[in-house]
DNA sequence: GATGTTATCTAAACACCGTCCAGATCGGAC
DNA sequence: GTCCGATCTGGACGGTGTTTAGATAACATC
């Protein structure tokens, strides 16, 4: 076997399609957006028949349950990073939250084939409260260290509920035209984010500029 | 041109197959979900050929701008039945966002329809910041009570699209399987929803119940 | 090394989809 | 009554998800 071009080998049939199948599709996504993302199309973007996918895959929901998945390790992933840059615990939730919509807005395709499965099955990934290092997580703690211990629990998860939901409403929202003026009006994109971002605190915590 | 018509939709052929066609994608919605509508569905629906809808709308996307449009209405009338219940300013922050997530509750896939819309066109329906009664100037208004006077108008739109964003946000995520324990320790899902909403207070206010 | 097993992939087909086109039908203006 | 234009139909085209039968190639066993 010759394949001058990629110095990886392939070992078999096509070598590891799987992956290959995932990876086509993200592509296609950033590419050329949802509506382009049929199973065809994957399938021919990685160069194999339409019906190749169904051998390692149950259906075309499967493969985008895959592709999500990966999106929400890269979502994971970019919260981890802020929470690296040691900022204190006070501006850490509303940079939380503009690294959950920075990352919608990089990758509006993937976010949105992430919310669409999620919406299907009616449940987030599953062990996103339970797993160490998952984003979830990492609100929720964060908000512990914001509130104190004579907080109950049920409020801190209560918190952190409300505080994913408004990061995902204005991750889907946050590119409206009607908020265009806003935006230009409070110098940027990012500057609007932390503006709305910093009117959803609890505990007495309203974002980056302390209560007095 | 015409004198007496007060609506440019004329019974011909078929009568007014044009709202004919938006009842029955409504029908195939609530009894189907979204993914059984297709626009051959909304026409077999409406005992016509899968062509005629093309006379009355440009394509599919066009068709489900409309049943978005009765949907954006319908949700707007929910929530002015909440403010005619005259509670006091406190508790009516809360109990709009409680009639908002519980209208996507009732018609979960007209509100699937409406916001795939939205986020297709990047924009809310027109008009709704500057409609008199429109739900968001509803909640906007609302806000201005709360803040009083000396406000800023920018945190006064900040704070109302922080608002919408977590109703969006809870309205899509309130039936996940993760928050069912909490849910039912809370006593029930409205129970919850006010749990959720409380924590998004904005200018000092956290919802019914009052800080401490 | 030859054998059989099994996973992998292809080709062809099915039903359904959105959309367009040529023609049939019919309401209303002249 | 004649004509025009809006309305609807039947049929077609290319695309989709999915299934089936059959071809192919890597692997385990002898």
């Amino acid at each position: 076997m010759s394949t001058a071009a990629v110095a990886d080998t392939r070992p078999y049939h096509h070598g590891d399609l799987r992956r290959a199948l995932v990876d086509a599709a993200a592509r296609i996504l950033e590419r050329e957006g949802p509506s382009a993302l049929s199973l065809r199309a994957v399938a021919r973007e990685a160069g194999v028949s339409p019906a190749a996918p169904y051998h390692h895959f149950k259906d075309k929901n499967e493969l985008l349950e895959a592709v999500a998945h990966v999106g929400w390790e890269a979502l994971g992933e970019a919260m981890l990073e802020v929470r690296q840059n040691g900022t204190d615990v006070q501006t850490l939730m509303t940079e939380l939250g503009v690294a959950y919509v920075c990352f919608s807005q990089r990758h509006p395709a993937l976010y949105r084939v992430m919310y669409d499965r999620s919406r299907d099955k009616d449940s987030l990934p599953e062990g996103m409260q339970d797993k160490e290092d998952s984003a979830y997580c990492l609100v929720r703690e964060t908000f512990r260290k914001v509130a104190g211990p004579e907080v109950a629990d049920v409020d801190i998860e209560l918190a952190t509920i409300a505080a994913w939901c408004a990061a995902h409403g204005l991750a889907e929202m946050s590119g409206f035209a009607q908020f265009n003026p806003l935006r230009e009006a409070l110098g940027g994109d990012e500057a609007f984010l932390r503006g709305v971002l910093s009117h959803l605190g609890s505990f007495g915590y309203r974002g980056h500029e302390p209560v007095k």
